[in-house]
DNA sequence: ACACGTCGGGACGCAACCGTACCGTCGCTG
DNA sequence: CAGCGACGGTACGGTTGCGTCCCGACGTGT
């Protein structure tokens, strides 16, 4: 309550955006080149040409300051055109998913940061909100136009329907990084469209045939 | 040529396997837990109750150490059986990915490393002998055999078959973290299989009518 | 039985980094 | 126009980890 007397920062008592941002990127430059892990708040202030202070005065630390860039930068949500045809929106995503992914940056950093999210719940949360249940909802929002216009089934696994929709992509850029040309995106949305029309077509046709071999854990692939 | 005059090393100067065992375990452990990144030869050496001297008399650095144990424990090849059908070999095949990607080591140590390969050209040469050319050959024989039966045509790309075949498990598994029934995987095999068949049918359905939009790089997703 | 030679362990010097305290500086507010 | 108040920068202890050196222990070959 005390708070009444004081005078609110001005002038030279307020933080300079030029150095935030400085700070911004650096963060960005340095998470790619070393990765979370050894990422070193003294790097990314030298980086920046700026002094250690200054950060800690707009971030109390080290998680923080990351989840919070990383949110606001990955967190732009961008409207998917309606092509009227599933295998057209597939085309357009696949673009979309292909620009972003062939970013230097992108593309180190994000398979980075899903691995550390695997062991850190808090960096797991905040991927959660920003890419996941984003691409959740661009998938989604892509079948549902799809089931709407009779292409697919209304029963059809929302789930199934994302991991063969982002993960071909996602392994050729972000993990087996070899080049792709610009050819291959429509027929990979070609193959993509025909394996979720099969699959979740509203005539079922359930093919039995091969049994499913039961399941065996407890063999360490790693070592014995 | 001094050497001629030294007798070999024998009884207690010889190396105990036991230890060498604790090391590797303890390196795949800590290897989980923090990552690469973090990774530190003292917290090994806690962690498998040994001395720095140990390990440093087996390996001469942090990098070669974890290169060496990560060939050594994912080199293994496994064989992959013929079922005679296409759809039934990816059944095979998802399972045995599956297997190994659900364990908690390798979910978490995998991504970590292809991660980290993305910066390391050391770490990415081991990966792409252990790993990839791994997955690379049982995606070749597997779409080979499906090649020789008729169900593929012989100018599948290869490439994009295993984008197809691996991508969408590794994305589920390995980076969405989200649990899978052991009905998904007929499911999967069954989508991806047709996918398959349909592109590379040797009948060739080309079909048009979507016209691809041209690529313009140079848009930053992540920040201006 | 002896001696050889490496073993594993503890200790050391060095370097990097974290987070904080203190300092002079500067521009708006009254 | 005067001074408040947070700014950005430097300096500082404390911690952690790397890689090395020295030490006593110990089992085999002569």
């Amino acid at each position: 309550m005390t708070t009444e007397k004081r005078r609110a920062p001005a002038g030279a008592a307020v933080l300079r955006g030029e150095i935030t941002t400085a700070i911004r990127r650096a963060l960005m430059q340095e998470l790619a080149a070393v990765g979370y892990g050894r990422l070193s708040i003294e790097a990314v202030a030298r980086r920046a040409g700026v002094s250690k202070t200054a950060i800690y005065r707009r971030w109390s630390s080290k998680p923080q300051l990351v989840l919070e860039i990383v949110s606001a930068a990955a967190g732009q949500r961008l409207p998917l055109p309606d092509t009227g045809d599933l295998r057209g929106d597939l085309e357009i995503l696949f673009m979309i998913m292909a620009r972003a992914l062939r970013h230097p940056l992108a593309a180190q950093i994000i398979p980075d940061l899903l691995a550390e999210a695997a062991r850190n719940p808090q960096m797991a949360q905040t991927l959660e909100q920003v890419l996941r249940t984003n691409q959740r909802d661009i998938a989604g929002q892509l079948v549902g136009r799809a089931i709407e216009r009779g292409q697919l089934g209304p029963d059809t696994d929302l789930d199934l329907a994302v991991d063969l929709i982002v993960g071909p992509l996602y392994w050729r850029l972000a993990v087996s990084r070899a080049p792709l040309s610009a050819d291959d995106l429509p027929r990979l949305a070609t193959m993509v469209a025909t394996a979720l029309e099969v699959a979740c077509q509203p005539t079922v046709r359930s093919e039995p045939g091969f049994q499913p071999t039961p399941m065996t854990p407890g063999v360490d692939p790693i070592h014995p």
